[in-house]
DNA sequence: AAGCTTAATGAGAATGAATCTAGTTTGCGT
DNA sequence: ACGCAAACTAGATTCATTCTCATTAAGCTT
């Protein structure tokens, strides 16, 4: 990974936003820094727990109104990790993007990624009468830790 | 599709909830003849919805907690079906199964099945440090009808 | 720089899927 | 038939997410 992709990733994003017509605001750009600073997925919650302490604090609807206007701008991506909670990770604008292992025990996700999946799914989205805007691959079971 | 494949699953799985020490309760037993006339998801208040007119009444919970333990049981596969809503399907003991397509628009959903794609999940799983259970690849866009 | 328009924000209420609780019924071994 | 644990029902509760609305402030316009 290249030093500063989150700084990269910040800049792209507030630049799209703008572009795209929206105004600069204080919570939205708070929440833009903090997805910046994760390279995995982060659930709402926990964002809001980490912009808590901010002065003046950001809302918790703030955060859930940012992330939907990113996701709507291709800007992160929306992941279920779990038992109806959201995760969330900010979408590398070269297409570049990984999948996820999660553990049925401890909840910890595994990031991978795979050459000829990708390739797959490419191949089998031709073949359908679907247009295909984007794809989810989860694996479940139990990690490294826990299968001890 | 061999005919009466949902009958088939329909005894396979109250006899391996009997093996597993559960009793025969009525509740149960409507959710997995429900499930067993589905060939794709439904989620867990369309099948309460489903069972409603019943009488007695089958409770929400009731439904709730079948499904948990048919999922625990390997019986059925819980499914995100997306924004916080899980679908459930019957799992084919055969291990033969398909995957979704999801429609932005309509929520429609398509299954599809793709050998290859299977292939190359099953190498990957190997070269895991992770034990894998089970997976799950979502598609999302816009559907034929939708796209027009 | 002051005024204006309207997006953005904060606080808290509302929603809705999923889970839990308590009391009742029922399956099933004895 | 009896007794007990499992299964059931109805309703309360939880908790992530969404909505409402009063307030603030970005970025034009003059
Ligand atoms: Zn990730
Ligand atoms: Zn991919
Ligand atoms: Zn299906
Ligand atoms: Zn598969």
């Amino acid at each position: 990974m290249t030093a500063g992709a989150e700084i990269d990733w910040a800049d792209h994003a507030l630049t799209t936003l703008q572009e795209a017509g929206h105004r600069r605001g204080g919570a939205r750009t708070a929440v833009v820094e903090a997805l910046a600073a994760h390279d995995c997925a982060v659930t709402a919650l926990d964002l809001d727990d980490e912009l808590a302490r901010r002065r003046p604090r950001v809302a918790r609807a703030s955060v859930y109104r940012a992330l939907e206007q990113l996701e709507q701008l291709g800007l992160v991506r929306r992941i279920e990790v779990g038992r109806g909670v959201a995760g969330y990770e900010r979408v590398d604008p070269t297409g570049h993007h990984h999948h996820h292992a999660i553990c049925r025990d401890c909840g910890r996700m595994v990031p991978f990624e795979d050459r000829s999946l990708e390739r797959a799914i490419g191949k089998l989205c031709e073949d359908l009468d679907f247009e295909v805007a984007e794809h989810d691959v989860v694996l479940r079971g139990r990690c490294q830790h826990c299968s001890l």
